[in-house]
DNA sequence: AGCCATCTAGACGACTGGTCTAATAAGGCG
DNA sequence: CGCCTTATTAGACCAGTCGTCTAGATGGCT
């Protein structure tokens, strides 16, 4: 069942291993042992590496924001284009990861918020930290995307750049929650038609840059 | 710790009782003992009435949602007041209820779908039930309130009645998510502001009609 | 070689999880 | 009252939980 059995950084390999299978089941529902065994990992390695399940826990979410930073940011600057088109990309990807059920890709602070932040107060601070930096890089873009004229400028509804990247972000979350329930991805057509309107942009063919899977579309 | 022990329906108290201590720490992380110690009820009694945890958690969730749409129905009729502020008085509403730390009141489809919605195949069906009946209830007040004028026509952006309920049903959903992680009212009062936006509505001083502990703000 | 820190191995303990069977209580009816 | 049926409870049951602990392997130093 498991891949990669000692390259050297086993630590690294135990929070891989558990973040796939967490971000399938949850935090609580998944015991250390299923984690282990998936990562052909011995329980006596895992006291070694990390205090306590929540310190693991812990660690867990401050690796995946770590990825998840460094991809946004890889994303918000791409090369060659305007600044509302790299958001505009970001909540198309957003969108095309989240609808499909593979538990890779999936987003951690969608499926353990709601768990975790009532039950570890550690974990909920990294929670707490790890979105305001989304929040904060995502209005950094916003402002460069008013400068360079990609996007209209800030009107009193809208707010800050940090107010509109709030609520946009907001509304990411909720939508994917409710991807979850209902296992098809209307909630995230919502929630990008939502957000050009919150953004003054006009609806351009929602910028279908995304080549997967199309068929039995009814 | 428990409260009226036996009054004929028991079951009925093992939900309510789970009810509350499930809000507060999710489904998986709280066993059947610690519910019904809470409620005072021995543990055989528990496969009399539910056929599994499984089988309780539907019950709950049934139970919840039956109780939730009644109060939204109430909400969404009240005498003397425009269809729009009957609107705006169930989100003000919302925001009241959800920024506290109180687990009665607190809203169950943010707590439990993510966790939920991956376990256990029944409990996430009634959970899409449960939303889609709240969101076709919203939809039917924005006509309605479109109707008797004191909501601007929809435009191209907001979509049909269903979309723009849709759409503000998620965007609470996830200022709730995110009010777990903050434990604080900011991620509700940015829903609140871009709910008007949404709705084309001027935020007219926001319409507190709350009396609730407003002290110690900074 | 010897030595020490790092890491692995997995048995073990104390406990809790959900589930189920067997015993009991309650209720209706003759 | 006695009897039968149904509603309810008590607690055994075992698989699973997290975490501990000791013993051994490994690998670089000097």
């Amino acid at each position: 069942m498991n891949t990669t059995p000692a390259t050297g950084d086993v630590r690294q390999h135990i929070l891989h291993t558990g973040q796939l299978i967490i971000a399938g089941r949850g935090f609580s529902a998944v015991g250390l042992n299923e984690i282990l065994k998936a990562a052909g990992v011995p329980k006596g390695s895992f006291y070694h590496y990390f205090g306590s399940k929540e310190a693991f826990g812990e660690a867990l979410l401050e690796d995946y924001f770590t990825g998840y930073l460094t991809q946004l940011e890889e994303c918000l600057s791409q090369p060659g284009v305007s600044n509302a088109e790299r958001l505009t990309s970001y909540w198309t990807n957003w969108r095309n990861t989240q609808h499909h059920g593979d538990p890779r890709g999936k987003c951690l602070a969608v499926k353990l918020a709601a768990e975790v932040s009532d039950l570890s107060e550690r974990m909920r601070q990294v929670l707490q930290r790890g979105t305001e930096c989304i929040i904060a890089r995502l209005a950094l873009a916003i402002e460069a995307a008013v400068d360079d004229g990609s996007l209209p400028g800030l009107t009193g509804t809208q707010g800050n750049a940090t107010e509109l990247a709030t609520t946009l972000y907001q509304l990411w979350l909720g939508a994917s929650l409710r991807a979850k329930i209902t296992r098809d991805r209307v909630p995230l057509d919502a929630a990008l038609k939502a957000t050009y309107a919150l953004l003054n942009l006009s609806p351009t063919l929602y910028h279908t840059s995304y080549h997967t899977q199309e068929r039995t579309q009814s």
